[in-house]
DNA sequence: GACTCGATTTCCT
DNA sequence: GGAAATCGAGTCG
């Protein structure tokens, strides 16, 4: 489903200000930020959005010692192991919401990436949010982080590029919410959005 | 493209 | 105790 871009929107003061919404709301804002982390990153190209009453929310239960990032202040890292091999990156909304990043296009520190990544395909090297993880060099010691200050460095794009939504990758509950957002045309997605044009 | 296997934590029963 | 998990790489075709 093709998504209207270049929505007018009142530029945010500050991180705290712009996380302080749904993840639903974030996510598709964050479409084209830039991201890094030690001064290694990208452009955002692909997020998913989680929220509180959602079954397929590590937040649907309530807190927990893995997910207390979720329910912390807005504007943090929440960081997780995925299937015992991966770590997955969520910026964190309103308390119980979170956005997960899944893909990056990468624009600095690619040979540090692809040197973590030790896969030189330069496509691969952020494209799923396991990937994403691995070539950012981020994992559980940056749960809770604040995203505000050094090492990361977000910024918002001026002009908000076209976008593509869909189903969410990888769940099993709420299957039908199109909570998962793109940038229209980008190489670097994790998977394809069907329908998209 | 379909399939399989890895490897760990969480949370449910 | 055990299924399920916001996945990725490798194999076989």
């Amino acid at each position: 489903m093709l998504v209207e871009g270049a929505a007018k929107r009142q530029a945010p003061k500050s991180i705290l200000e712009f996380f302080e919404r749904r993840a639903v709301d974030v996510a598709p804002d964050l479409i084209g930020a830039e991201f890094c982390f030690n001064d290694v990153g990208g452009m955002i190209v692909e997020a998913e959005a989680y929220e509180p009453d959602d079954p397929a929310s590590h937040s649907f239960r309530g807190p927990t010692a893995r997910n207390s990032a979720m329910f912390g202040p807005p504007g943090r890292l929440y960081v997780y192991r995925s299937y015992g091999i991966h770590w997955c990156v969520n910026f964190v909304c309103l308390p119980g919401s979170a956005v997960l990043l899944r893909a990056i296009e990468p624009r600095h520190g690619i040979d540090v990436m692809q040197k973590r990544r030790g896969n030189p395909v330069f496509r691969l090297l952020c494209s799923g949010p396991g990937r994403l993880a691995q070539a950012l060099g981020i994992d559980l010691s940056a749960n809770g982080l604040n995203l505000d200050r050094a090492p990361f460095s977000l910024n918002l794009p001026k002009t908000k590029p076209d976008l593509v939504s869909g189903r969410r990758i990888g769940i099993s509950k709420a299957v039908e919410q199109p909570w998962r957002f793109g940038y229209a045309g980008s190489a670097h997605l994790s998977r394809p959005f069907p329908h998209a044009k």
